[in-house]
DNA sequence: TTGTGACTGCGAGTCCGTC
DNA sequence: GGACGGACTCGCAGTCACA
């Protein structure tokens, strides 16, 4: 699985867990939504920096965006649920 | 730790680990040697593409280049070696 | 062998909108 | 609520010469 897709999963996750919307996350993180939605979608390439702002928002720490076990396994559920 | 010296460490660390030069990691990874001279001092700031060829070419994963604790370990004995 | 400043092209990141 | 588009700005990717 791509690096940006690791990453879009793992937003995604921990986004839902806590039950805010991209806008929200969006103005937490002080990011555009439409860039958010990239993200969460794998289109973006986002820095490393980008990276720690957006796990600052999360309180997570930037490693946990990367982890590969629960992207995947996220990503299988989510399929599966939809 | 800002994210950037974190990778920083843990590529100076995982390079020098495999015993091989700036240049000839650069040459492996196809990047320049002067913006990996640049990422392992932490003043560039590459998108998540960028690491991934980087872990790639090292062959760890992606989040290994991410971890605090190794990056805060080698910088540590690093500045006591020198 | 590595650090560094300066440079250009293009993509990251923003703001508007529609569906 | 979220996907997706266009147009825009600014900063990063990628390179080189020199210390």
């Amino acid at each position: 699985m791509d690096v940006r897709q690791r990453i879009g999963w793992n937003l995604r996750r921990l986004r839902k867990e806590r039950e805010i919307s991209q806008e929200d996350f969006a103005t937490d993180s002080g990011f555009d939504r439409g860039y958010i939605s990239g993200v969460e979608r794998g289109v973006r390439n986002p820095s490393v920096l980008v990276l720690e702002r957006i796990a600052v928002a999360l309180g997570v720490d930037v490693a946990e965006l990367l982890d590969a076990q629960l992207a995947t396994r996220f990503a299988a559920s989510a399929i599966r649920l939809c």
